[in-house]
DNA sequence: CTTAAATGACAATGATGGTTGTCACTTTAT
DNA sequence: ATAAAGTGACAACCATCATTGTCATTTAAG
């Protein structure tokens, strides 16, 4: 019996693994390999070969997971999106119940990935919208799912009156965008600022973002 | 003397237009079919003869004007900022003295270009992010650009005091950050609202921009 | 009308990269 | 020790496309 087991495909042991487990671990070397190269270079600007080398694995064992290049970007964007919601979800509840102070932490958050991984920033903002059309409904869903996450996070602390759905969506985008822009600018400044005075300057956005929710709260 | 000018290559007429003309109105052609391919499919998925199909040229032509894809596609990219930046100096010059104003109607023509020409904003706000990182950089500096000249136009009608040069460039970069990423959204919503709806999201950054520089003049 | 420039259609070439296949080597189970 | 699964390196094949070249046709000038 045990005989048998062992006759067929798949079930050995290899390198003290079972072939499931094998497979699971040069998956997730190709996941790591694409969010280098494509974080790096871009969707377009990756072949198959590169994603290889960077994994360290031959192109057999990229097919095995992974029906092509987009197949693969594709896993490596659900896992960023997952991943970023998690910890923001994880910064809001640790914060306190103030929306300023819960701005900062995520801001804090956002920008210290960026800076730690530009890699990250380029897949979620940028290559997402170009790899092809499909994608680029996945990523307008997972925006969606964003920034309703955010508009969750200060839901559950006070409740909003008047301010329309859509709005909200583009105003959190504009967040976004200006922390990342500043970002860009403050990296790129000859003798740069500190940290603070980045984060200074997004918040006199985010702080308005919070006044336009919070009219009545205004002053506090 | 004549007849030697008419022996000399390039110096005869043909369909009523010199030389000069006619390579100048077939590199125009280029332009219209870059911003119609590009904007349309993307800068990866477009190829030469795809351009030179719809330019109806041939791609000795194309090559005459152009040392390859990537030369056009900067080509069209440059025509679209500088003719921003013309229409942005153009509606300033018209705007009253009110930096609220200014923003409104600078946001507004913004928007509005993008929204009457898809093909405008996907070039501008994503493809030229994915050519090369050239290209990255030049979409970076233009930017950079438009933040400087947002300094400008407000620093003509106001004398700031108190706010130091490069904390201006941060928040300027911010609100330029702000006004893209929310075209970014609002361009890709699948029932995009009114281009005022995405002008109000802007100007509440765009206000508190105001408002931070102009502390004495918040009132009004 | 004749000739040469200019043009247009398209073939030829070469490079790149996705995908599949081959073969020698390694590891495990008996 | 042996056999077969598993692996790694890389060649082979095929498709796509940028780029150059060829040739027939069109147009202008003398």
């Amino acid at each position: 019996m045990s005989k048998h087991d062992a006759l067929r495909p798949g079930a050995r042991r290899y390198r003290g693994l079972a072939a499931d487990d094998r497979i699971r671990e040069r998956r997730q070397r190709f996941l790591s390999a694409g969010l280098e190269c494509f974080g790096r270079h871009g969707y377009h600007g990756v072949t198959v070969r590169e994603l290889c080398a960077q994994a360290q694995l031959t192109e057999r064992y990229f097919y095995e997971s992974f029906k092509d290049r987009e197949a693969l970007f594709a896993a490596v964007y659900e896992n960023l999106v997952e991943q970023l919601r998690a910890d923001f979800v994880a910064v809001a509840e640790r914060s306190g119940n103030s929306l300023d102070a819960l701005s900062r932490a995520g801001l804090r958050l956002f920008y210290q990935r960026l800076q730690q991984d530009r890699r990250v920033a380029r897949m979620l903002l940028v290559e997402v919208l170009t790899v092809s059309s499909a994608m680029e409904r996945r990523a307008l869903d997972a925006t969606f799912g964003f920034g309703d996450l955010l508009i969750d996070l200060a839901g559950t602390r006070f409740n909003k009156p008047g301010v329309n759905a859509q709005q909200a969506r583009l105003i959190a985008a504009g967040l976004v965008g200006a922390a990342v822009q500043i970002a860009m600018r403050w990296t790129t400044e000859r003798n740069p600022q500190s940290v603070d005075a980045a984060v200074d300057a997004a918040m006199i956005f985010f702080g308005a973002g919070i006044r336009h929710s919070q009219p009545t709260l205004a002053a506090k």
